[in-house]
DNA sequence: CATGAATGAGTCTTCATTCAT
DNA sequence: CATGAATGAAGACTCATTCAT
């Protein structure tokens, strides 16, 4: 039977794992991480608390793997986006637009990521979300100035404001988004960045 | 509106009160309402968990009134600018500069607020969290479908995104809000509006 | 007199069986009966917990066939030497020796069996721990109390004491012994018979 | 109310702590530690299991403690002894007498220390027990020298046995000794003490 | 023979809460 | 007002054991 060096500790079927880890990121998302009991992630998915513990050591280990899978296949999308050599508005949009994708694509995990990152962060385990932090801040920041610089964004901002503007609006977006809710996440982004580029006000 | 509960038990000096609650809502903030727990309360307040309870009957009902507290005072503030016959434009000028004064005052309980209120809104003992949401979303919404009649806002913007967009984007400010951190409240609402109502790019 | 056990429900080739057993034992002797877990046992014998309840039917049946098998073994060679009719110096001489060979053939079960046979004595399947214990009194004593009427021990001592000593003398041995480690056991149990026999200080 | 620094964490009489304490060193010297439930002990204590964790902050620290204090008083005695300047033989007297009478007093700690001590030792909070025992091997492995080289103890003898046989001969005995049980500590020792020195076999 | 997956009972531990003093 | 001690319910986790494949 094939063993993947890949997963950890026990083997277990990929697809077995992955559903497990959905279910279980569904959880966490919709109560909370501490307010989740293993019991009713198991309750979930049909099995007994101490069975899940057949697939991951902990519970803390469950969220682990449900945040970093997020978090590479996100700087996955990013570092293309990175690399492909835009200017400082088109990555902008281009960076929106593929953090909605990534909200369409792991909702539950971005969500997971908004409310609890701050407080892992401090642990040891969790390091890489600060370290992830720092590169998105990196990335944004950078983009925004490149922009200022440039001419295509408004001289007179607050950068670190508008970033943390930009950022924020994005994200928060998880935790009502609704995927198959009569907006594609491209749709979304579009308004989005009209709303964020232009403003809401009608031009003078 | 919050609901008046019956004050505790026994009498204890307003003031010491206050205190206990201000204590408790930086802690609520920092780690969480789960994660916080009634011993790290009172050894912040000098004192054993258990004498917490001479003052408050539970730690629910700490969190009840540090965020009924905190929307009362929301509200008073909103009420006046509602009811100053502004237009939709300057209506949204005084709403969000009234928020960023209330992050400011309560940063703690804004804090706790965007973290716990979706979960807690589902308890009765809670219903006013709803409920304040509930006027909240009528206020806001109805500002800008105003200023869409009025073509003081963009007529192509969906008018409930566009809700979201300025809801979350000035609240989440609480998460990395510090007071008497270089910006007054009143700085930070100017730059906001700046960037939510023109945007942050330049104008073509 | 070790139980004659129903073999295993299924047969396995004896070899194996005896591979696993001397496996469990070293873990057992090593970590304790209670903190050794049958998947530790399993993984030092290549295979998954599950497996080992093909060989055995449970973590107390193996144990059991350990100690059982352990104190046949003693007892073919205390009884050969019981029915030497040797006189009791010689008989003590050679019940210390043999006691240090079967410590130097079962090292792990006899370090089981002195950490774990008290508490296990307590439950009637391993009632025979009691019954060997017994007899092996009834040896060591009997023979002291020979040799004390004979005028080869000495009168003065407390004979229980002095059993007591001895076989404790003896067995703990077992929990520093590591075989092949310079001393054969019979040079140990010369040494150590010339300790209890003639003391360590200097005849005066 | 007096809050003694000497204890760790939460105060609770110093009274009722060592009550516990002995409780607890009573159970796990019967059942042995692992085997031995946090909820046996409160049983004893007529409390329930959670009750525990008010005076100590895991089963663990109970087994520390108990163990460090036995440890504690031990070398206490042993120093005293140690610093006296006897000679080899008398040292050696002195010591055997002196853990009699510890083990008298600290009988379930001994019999813990006895059966646990290796494991523990493995573990960093247990380091100290390595540190004690090598302590103890020093000074009993130096008086044996000693006693060579002055000529009281005979020069046959390997000393790294000999320090084995007197150590386990002396320890072993808190697995069956009883205080009360007519003998008193003194007793036992002299007893002893005439075995080792001198030997069981009558002088020829 | 062995695996993979699960069971279920039990363990340690945490924590909000109570209450006599 | 506050303490000290306890309760009791719940939670994460462990592990021997089972069994279909």
């Amino acid at each position: 039977m094939p063993q993947r060096k890949t997963q950890p500790q026990r083997a277990s079927a990929p697809g077995r794992r992955r559903e497990l880890l959905s279910l279980a990121a569904e959880v966490f998302a919709a109560h909370g991480y501490d307010a989740t009991t293993v019991r009713r992630i198991a309750d979930e998915a049909g099995m007994l608390a101490g069975s899940l513990y057949y697939h991951f050591d902990s519970k803390e280990s469950m969220l682990d793997e449900i945040l970093s899978t997020f978090l590479d296949e996100l700087w996955e999308g990013y570092d293309t986006v990175l690399a492909a050599g835009l200017g400082p508005r088109e990555t902008i949009e281009a960076l929106v637009t593929e953090s909605f994708r990534e909200i369409d694509r792991h909702r539950a995990a971005v969500a997971i990521y908004q409310k609890e990152s701050r407080q892992l962060a401090a642990q040891p385990r969790f390091r890489y979300l600060t370290v992830s932090q720092e590169r998105f801040e990196r990335a944004w920041l950078g983009t925004l100035e490149r922009g200022v610089a440039d001419g295509c964004f408004r001289a007179d901002l607050d950068v670190r404001l508008a970033y943390r503007f930009v950022r924020d609006t994005v994200w928060v977006a998880a935790s009502w988004y609704r995927p198959g809710g009569g907006h594609t996440p491209e749709e979304i982004a579009r308004q989005y960045l009209s709303m964020v580029l232009d403003g809401i006000a009608v031009r003078a």
